[in-house]
DNA sequence: GTACATTATTTGTGTATACAAATATTAGTA
DNA sequence: TACTAATATTTGTATACACAAATAATGTAC
């Protein structure tokens, strides 16, 4: 559906008002997406970030700078979220012995469990994103990476 | 700068995760560009979409309802936005004579004043999305309707 | 080694989001 | 007219965001 039969709007001043217009829209559809799909694991989308980043650097921990840069999106407040995953059991956090400003996250079994259980659903789940083609998928990739320059 | 550097990821799994990742990492990009521009005025970018909605439909006055089926962010609670224009007396609120649930929204001459003030600052502000030419902005549009389906 | 700057994380605060439930008015129906 | 459903808005609540300030540990210059 267009975006202007979307948000009914009639004519936008010009195409690079429309597009992020469009952008802004279309990461709501998003988060709508987003949002019920990890809700059934009880997780957040930000939650579930840190933990794929916590993976992703195994087997050496993580501190909190690192979580932070490496974040889609970069407001979050790592210091609530790991919070949340603590109690939920997923993830650890030591004071790193070789500089104590420094915290050191780690997966649980836990949380390395419900990493994978996620990751089964994740195909399934990115069906509905396959009404680009591969090629489309790359040129948006490409023209965001320009859009910011 | 591409994606995978911006968040320090090397692969991602296929081409339509590398976009998803890059839709939400590029709100946000874009919501640090809007956030200031907007604060300058004292708003929102919801506050400030609302506002330009009650413009929009000018002389007539808007229903919550109608508000809320243009707005780019769906999830926005109207009547809680509407509060904050009404005390900053950017809009009026009156109860709707011809059926009593529905609220009448009106822009005040301060609100117009708002928006033409804003208006005038666009065109500068939008100049930092001008990395893509008019026709990549076009095909930007046309590929996020078409991903929405 | 003391003072000051830097780095890493935490806390505080006001605002916003997500979602469910509550309230109020109108419309439809027996 | 009373009962029920539908519509429009409001309120409640837990969580999250944006941003500034505070705390704590380390590094560096003198």
């Amino acid at each position: 559906m267009r975006i202007e039969d979307e948000i009914q709007q009639k004519d936008f001043k010009d195409d690079h008002r429309r597009m992020v217009v469009n952008l802004l829209f279309t990461n709501n559809w998003l988060n709508q997406q987003f949002i019920p799909f990890f809700k059934q694991f009880g997780l957040t989308l930000q939650q579930h970030n840190v933990l794929s980043i916590v993976r992703g650097q195994q087997p050496k921990p993580v501190c909190f700078g690192e979580v932070q840069e490496r974040m889609v999106d970069r407001n979050s407040n790592v210091t609530r979220l790991v919070d949340k995953l603590i109690e939920k059991g997923y993830v650890t956090r030591d004071i790193c012995q070789a500089n104590r400003r420094m915290i050191e996250l780690r997966l649980t079994p836990k949380g390395t469990e419900l990493l994978s259980q996620i990751d089964e659903q994740m195909p399934t789940f990115f069906h509905r994103f396959h009404n680009l083609t591969q090629e489309e998928a790359v040129l948006v990739s490409k023209l965001l990476d320009k859009l910011r320059g």
